[in-house]
DNA sequence: CATGAATGAGTTTTCATTCAT
DNA sequence: CATGAATGAAAACTCATTCAT
């Protein structure tokens, strides 16, 4: 009884277009897509500058690739084992704790997320996504404020603040100001808990 | 009593300066430091390409220029008329307040300064700013938790969600997903201060 | 017994740099240094502009890696089949012979070497050639003075006058002014020894 | 009885004029005509940058004022109080000795001019002014052969080695390779007159 | 006349993309 | 398919010259 792994060649095709996007992740969340080099992603990637070609149209296909990839990564990640049934807090905690993970998992992919924002170059499809990202979340909030748990007013401005709070408290461990632990996070979570929340008057 | 605000003339030698500025500040806002190229700075400034290097050494030049002026007047905007003896809810209200109207002012600054947040071309000056500007935030948690006002926890854990939520529902406003009026700055007023402050419990 | 030249492909790795190299050389001799755009030396050599810079890492690149080679190939020229062991007079004879075969085979090269003495935009190998070739020089003068052929005096001066006499012959002849024929060779060989030898009396 | 050194105003439109050819001549000496900017020229002279243009109609006018003015100066030097009818060596000790005194008075216009010979963007007149000098030059050789106290051979190789090898001279003076005083001079002009006299034999 | 800021063509250099091997 | 040298358009920057003051 034999474990198959390497049926194919060592490098298969995806792995040289898998190494490309991993290069590409990288240097684009740190420089930014402008700051990067096509030879300088194929460098890192170890194949040649021509192979990127071979893999995707342009420079502007590497980011888009980038972007469908992990957007929709990321929405799985938050929206994976939903607890649909469960009260308003626990649903909170999934998500918090979802995106607490994915940001320790993946923190190039969330940076490059953050940085590539409504970016120029992403195409129709990539944009969708977002708007795609956006609807369970305000789905939350309607409902969350329908069983008079969630604060009255705009669920636009309170998913604002809570996906721009987490936000925020992940570029501030990037930057060094805090820990991200996991005091830091149930801290975080508490906080912006009780800015959602309808308060108790 | 005359206002002579017109003696000058019609172009002072900062005109042009504050020109090229002007169009930097959108362009790099819109599209990032390595999305724009000084060709494109001088004809939405209407000068020419090399008249932009009578007023900066470089191209880097003018991005730390920009961010030196915006750190500085965003820091002096949020903490001009502070009131300092107030109690912690009306030194948040200030806080909250100022904030909100300086997006509203200078919604490009604004964009500006998160998009280039510790990117590589800043100069140490700069950089300094940025913990200049930190210091009385702390102050204001480090203050508030001992009055007991304040939830306990990391300062910096809560200070980075309010600044967090804050820049994320300018975002939001920005990205046409809500319409930030004073209904929705009240909204994320109250919820960010139920966010920071010591529950009842 | 096979001669192999042609076994190489017809444009080896190196064709393309020499190519820039033979260009740069011609059009730095003709013009100087600040006189020809890297355009020019690109469309000489028959290449892109662009692949100037796959060969050198500057302009500048390329002036060093022609000073170094030429200073090397003439030192070299000058010592080959050195007679260390003949009398001074035949010693001056290899020494002009050499200069002038050197001159005639490579007018470029000696006019360029000339052009870019001490020029500030040479490294530091290329300056230390400079001194690594005065001292056979500087050598022969010392022990000829010992051995009573040579001229009582400054070993420096007696060099300068030489080096300096055959230069002015060589660029007299560039100039038009004089056929360098062997004639002209024969005449400067003689009286510049009459120059440095030690008179009878 | 007044000397009357000031009738005109304290810069006459010569002084300026003076100022900028000062200016060039040091500039162009020492990095080449294309290595100077002009703005650089102009406030080394203590001038606008405009202020070239009233006195000059180019930058190329700059280089052929000064190679006209100073190729001349060098001409007259070596041929004023020319003793012409003194014996070949007396004539060959006043050349020797006013070269090499312009060598000393002038040191940068004689760099000007070696570097700047037949540079293309000279125009006719200086390049006349080329052949001009020559000509007394020749005239002493072939007079001295006539007199049988010059050396048997092309006055343009015996020529071109005295000006060469005062040059060398005078270079390796300025490249710090030896001190061009008194000795060194006296040797130099031995050594170049035994040169170019015909041998007793 | 002098000034020096402004100009825009020209400079050196980079980089997304192609293509012969 | 992979390669990486070659390309040339475009980038950042310089500079001879002009012109309003």
């Amino acid at each position: 009884m034999f474990i198959r792994t390497m049926a194919r060649s060592p490098d298969s095709p995806d792995d040289k277009r898998e190494a490309i996007l991993a290069a590409a992740l990288a240097l684009f969340a740190e420089r930014g897509f402008h700051g990067v080099a096509v030879p300088e992603i194929a460098s890192r990637a170890k194949v040649a500058a021509g192979t990127i070609y071979r893999h995707f149209e342009s420079k502007e296909a590497i980011v888009n690739a980038l972007y469908a990839r992990y957007k929709q990564a990321l929405g799985a990640s938050l929206l994976s084992d939903f607890p649909f049934s469960s009260p308003p807090r626990a649903q909170f905690h999934h998500f918090v704790t979802r995106f607490m993970a994915f940001a320790r998992r993946e923190p190039e992919a969330l940076k490059f997320l953050e940085a590539h924002h409504h970016a120029p170059y992403l195409d129709e499809p990539c944009k969708a996504l977002e708007s795609q990202m956006l609807q369970p979340f305000r789905e939350f909030f309607v409902q969350g404020e329908r069983a008079k748990v969630v604060r009255r007013g705009s669920p636009e401005v309170l998913g604002a603040m809570v996906w721009g709070g987490l936000v925020g408290l992940v570029r501030a461990g990037w930057e060094g100001h805090l820990t991200p632990d996991s005091k830091a996070e149930r801290l975080a979570e508490d906080a912006l808990w009780d800015a959602i929340r309808r308060p108790e008057d």
